[in-house]
Parts: structure tokens; C-alpha cells; sequence
RNA sequence: UCCUCGGUAGCUCAGCCGGUUAGAGCAUUUGACUGUUAAUCAAAGGGUCGUUGGUUCGAGUCCAACCCGGGGAGCCA
């Protein structure tokens, strides 16, 4: 019978069918170890000459890695493997010899990977972020489903450059120029007026010339928008939409997050303890405390001891492998590999440190946050930090004053820990027609595209609110990856347009 | 656009103050091994040192320009 490898735990002791690739292959006299994968879990697959046919054994003799096969056996325990079951095999048959596989069981560079990327995403890494990802747009999908909320989709191409054609995408839309998306918030407004609490899911579209982790050109949004919601209601449920999605992600990719290496003790303190919130002006003093600084020199004094008990490793390590064997020749290798890798790393941190002290410590109330600033301000909890009421200056034309103190917008950017940076961005929209005027004329955008967006004020004008959370940054952070290119399966991104 | 690090075998990297025939691991091929876990062991093949120009008796190594990539800044409703 034709069975997965996922189900495999079901069919103990009886004989099944798996069909799938060879991603690895070890051997002996007489027998070999596959590991097989199929999509759905990588398995284990025992091919020993004397319990198959001739015909079988010679199959097995030509696989290389990413064969494509057909293999017949009996389902039995293995508790030496991560998965605990392999096959014994009985017959086996091939779909296709594959010759000089690219990508081989070491470490590659990124930028060769991402030439792969079609291939690089059949390794068990990738196997296990696409999965977890996967589980986040479920999750989405049920926490908003199950309040109520109804999902409907903003167009991709618009015709008003709302926030400036810098980082927009032009195309030519029968003969006048359209941009691809960079929001769906505006549409999002109109649609709740219509169906009082929906959300949108799907691409935007962002042209920065930016090359750091956190940025794509293409990345997917998530945006409710809700009627009759103010700053708190928005922050509530951007609260427990986050504990949702992270306390499923929790239950059902214990296999992936283990795989990713993930420390998930810092994902249960984010399901169990209340997010942090605190204003603007709060978290400009806390950027600009001593404590800010303390911590940061901290991290770079740690960096520093770190470095030089590594250089220290390097140089025993590099003695002992001239006379070493060759069994502990290769073991030194690896570790002087892993040495390497950290040290880049530790580099970079001693490097940009000093930048982020002096860069917190000279920060003016009245600028928004820059990328190191957020790390700073995150660096002190394990939590996310919800950032309320931010200058109304660096915030969008629609964003609500705070009517207690005009200084402020009523907008939220939530922080994640670690330094993963704002994942949602969110607020309470300005509701009066002749502020928003005013607004749109101080920002010099072009009221002719507006004039839809108006008449949602002038035909039963609301309280109103909403946010965008950037599913890729999510994802990153909840399967702890360094780069957001390894969250998407084709990243889009500054100088990177194929595969 | 700016700052910074890098480009050496299919891949990941080493190559010191410029000096003989440019190295290692993995991958590939061949052989050994009947329970392997990035399997191990033995051997073989594999190179226009990013490009162009310069300095020098001599350049992978020094200099200049350019190309490509990583990281950061700016930018990121």
C-alpha cells in the first residue's frame, strides 16, 4: 500500500510503499543506509543484499543523491534516528539516476544557495521553515475566522502613489503608469465600513535598494482593518493574535522548531507573559538610559572574551593537527569551520556596537527609530514591546492625533525580541474629513486619488483601526532564522530576481 | 548613494614579510568494510587565484580602476 512517511508511525510491523528522493546514502559491505524524503518527513530506508532481489540490489548500487524511487518494506523502529521508524526494504525501483547534484552535505554559501534555491529548498532546513510558515498563515487564517473577521483582498495595482514613487514598482497599465502595492490599508478601511471587521492577506510590493536581513522587495502583509476599534482594541488583539499564532506554531512544529535549533523557551515566555507597552517618549528615554549602555557594552565586552577564546581554540586546535589522525584531523576541521563562522560573526558585532551606543546615545525625540535603535529598546525584555503614540511627523497622513496631546499619532509599532525588529505596524485611523485634507495637502500627495478614500469620512465616518503584519519578518522570528530570504520559497529581494 | 569585509578546485576555506611544482576538507571516480548517522578507511582526477592595467628580476600576495557578493548606514505607511 502507498503510504507517507509522516504516516508511517501508523503502519508498524506491515509492509508499505514510499515513493520520494535519496537525499543521503551511507554504506557498507552488503548494505545501505538511505535517508529517504518524500515532502512530507525525511525517514531512514535499510537495503541489505541478502533480503532483496538481484534486480534491486543493482538499483541500489547506482543511487546518487536526489534519485528519484519507489521502495517496498516492511515499517520498523529506529530509535537511533530523529525519526522513529525505517523501512526494511523488500523491492525496489527507480524513477530516475541522478548525475553530480549540486548541492552536496556541506556547508554552502548564501549567495550560491540562493542560485539553487529550487534545489535548496528540498533540505531538511528549508523542508522545516516552509512548514512552519505553513502553520503561521493557518494560524492567521483561524484566529481571524474564528473572531468573526472576513477576508477580502486589496488590488495589487494602484493608480495613486500615496506615499511617493521612490520605493514604488511602476508598470505600464494600458498606456498609464500603475504601481504594484505597497498596502492594502486604505482599501482595508473601505472594507470594513462595509463588513465591519476584515482582514487582507497577500503580496506588497517594496522598491529600497535595501541589503540587510530584515528587507524584501516582495513580501507578504497581513492587514485587518476593524470598525469601532480604538488604539487599546488594536493592541489587545494584536496581542493575542501573536500568542495565537505563536502557540500553534508551539504544538504542531516541535519536529521543525527542533530541527531550526530554535530555542522555544523564549516563544513560551512570549505566549505566556503580557507583551510590553510603553509610549514613544518612554522608549526614548529607555534608549537613551545608562542602562542602554551598560547592556550594549556589555554585549561587546561578551563578544570581545568570546573572540579571544576562540582565537585561543584556533591556535591549540591548528598545533594539535599536525600530529593528529585522520579521524580527529577531520573532527578538528569541522570545529576550526565553526570557529570561523563565529568569529565573522563576533567581528561584526564588535564592529557595529560602538555604531548602536553612539547612535542611542545621541537620538532626538522627534525621529523615528532606526533599525539599531529597535534593537536597543528590544534588547532590554524578552517579550515584544508594543511602541504607542509615536510624532505624528514620521507618521502617515491617516494616522489619528492623540487627543490628549497633539504632538502624538496614535500609531503602534510591535518590536520583536532578539533583535528581529518591528513585525507589526498598526494604528487609529484619523477620522475627520477636513484633518485628513489638511493632512494629505501637508504630505503634497495628490487629492484626486483620495477622493474615495475621503468619502469613507464624509458617508458614516467611524472610529476605526488597523495594522500590517509582515509575514516574512514573523516567520523569522518564530523559526529563529538569520535572514528573511529563507523564509519565503523565492525571496525577491535587491539584486535578486531568479530562480 | 556612503562605510566595511570579501572574491583561490564543483562547494567551504587556508595560503605569513612578494620567492621553488598553489594546499586541506567535502563532492566526484575506483577500491575496502554486513547497522551507518555530515559513516569510516585507502587512492586518483580536478586550478587562466573576479577582470584589466601597473610596480618588480619575480605577483594568489603590493598599487589603481572596474565588476560581483556579504554585512551595516540611509531608506523601511
Amino acid at each position: 500500500m502507498n503510504t507517507n512517511i509522516i504516516d508511517l508511525p501508523k503502519h508498524e510491523g506491515s509492509t508499505v510503499t514510499l515513493q520520494g528522493w535519496v537525499y543521503n546514502i551511507r554504506e557498507s559491505k552488503g548494505i545501505k543506509f538511505l535517508v529517504l524524503r518524500d515532502g512530507s518527513e525525511f525517514c531512514q530506508v535499510v537495503v541489505s543484499q541478502q533480503d532483496v532481489d538481484e534486480e534491486s540490489w543493482n538499483i541500489a548500487e547506482q543511487l546518487t543523491q536526489e534519485s528519484s524511487v519507489k521502495v517496498t518494506g516492511k515499517v520498523v523502529p529506529n530509535h537511533r534516528d530523529r525519526f522513529p521508524f525505517e523501512i526494511q526494504v523488500q523491492t525496489l525501483e527507480v524513477y530516475q539516476i541522478v548525475k553530480d547534484y549540486p548541492i552536496t552535505h556541506k556547508e554552502h554559501g548564501v549567495d550560491f544557495l540562493m542560485n539553487l534555491r529550487h534545489l535548496w529548498l528540498r533540505t531538511p532546513r528549508q523542508w522545516a521553515i516552509m512548514r512552519v510558515r505553513n502553520r503561521i498563515i493557518f494560524a492567521i487564517h483561524q484566529f481571524f475566522q474564528e473572531q468573526g473577521f472576513v477576508q477580502m483582498d486589496a488590488p495589487i495595482f494602484t493608480g495613486n502613489a500615496c506615499e511617493g514613487t521612490s520605493t514604488l514598482f511602476e508598470t505600464d497599465y494600458y498606456g498609464v503608469p500603475a504601481y504594484l502595492s505597497q498596502s492594502g490599508q486604505l482599501y482595508g478601511e473601505a472594507m470594513a465600513m462595509a463588513m465591519g471587521k476584515i482582514y487582507t492577506f497577500g503580496p506588497t510590493f517594496r522598491a529600497e535598494k535595501s541589503q540587510t536581513r530584515r528587507h524584501l522587495s516582495e513580501f507578504w502583509m497581513i492587514e485587518p482593518e476593524m470598525a469601532f476599534y480604538d488604539l487599546e482594541m488594536n493592541m489587545d488583539l494584536i496581542e493575542s493574535m501573536l500568542k495565537y499564532i505563536t502557540q500553534a506554531v508551539l504544538k504542531d512544529c516541535q519536529t521543525e522548531l527542533k530541527l531550526l535549533n530554535r530555542d522555544t523557551t523564549k516563544l513560551q515566555k512570549l505566549v505566556e507573559q503580557p507583551f510590553i507597552r510603553m509610549t514613544y517618549e518612554e522608549a526614548v528615554k529607555l534608549l537613551k538610559s545608562d542602562k542602554s549602555q551598560e547592556l550594549l557594552q556589555k554585549d561587546l565586552d561578551n563578544a570581545k572574551t568570546t573572540t579571544e577564546a576562540l582565537l585561543q581554540e584556533q591556535k591549540t586546535l591548528q598545533q594539535e593537527h599536525g600530529g593528529a589522525k585522520k579521524g580527529r584531523k577531520a573532527e578538528i576541521d569541522r570545529r576550526m569551520q565553526e570557529i570561523h563562522t563565529q568569529l565573522k560573526d563576533l567581528e561584526e558585532s564588535i564592529r557595529n556596537i560602538p555604531q548602536w551606543m553612539k547612535s542611542a546615545k545621541e537620538f532626538e525625540l522627534g525621529n523615528d527609530f532606526g533599525g539599531s535603535d529597535e534593537t536597543v529598546i528590544t534588547r532590554h525584555f524578552e517579550v515584544p514591546i508594543m511602541v504607542h503614540r509615536y510624532p505624528h511627523q514620521v507618521k502617515a497622513f491617516y494616522m489619528k492625533r492623540d487627543p490628549k496631546d497633539s504632538r502624538w499619532a496614535m500609531g503602534v509599532d510591535v518590536l520583536a525580541p532578539e533583535g528581529y525588529g518591528e513585525i507589526v505596524g498598526g494604528g487609529e485611523r484619523e477620522t475627520d474629513e477636513q484633518v485628513l485634507i489638511q493632512k494629505i495637502h501637508e504630505h503634497n500627495l495628490p487629492m484626486s486619488a483620495f477622493e474615495w478614500y475621503l468619502d469613507l469620512r464624509r458617508f458614516g465616518s467611524v472610529p476605526h483601526s488597523g495594522f500590517g503584519l509582515g509575514l516574512e519578518r514573523l516567520v523569522a522570528y518564530i523559526a529563529g532564522l538569520h535572514h528573511v530570504r529563507e523564509t519565503i520559497p523565492f525571496a525577491r529581494h535587491y539584486n535578486r530576481l531568479t530562480p
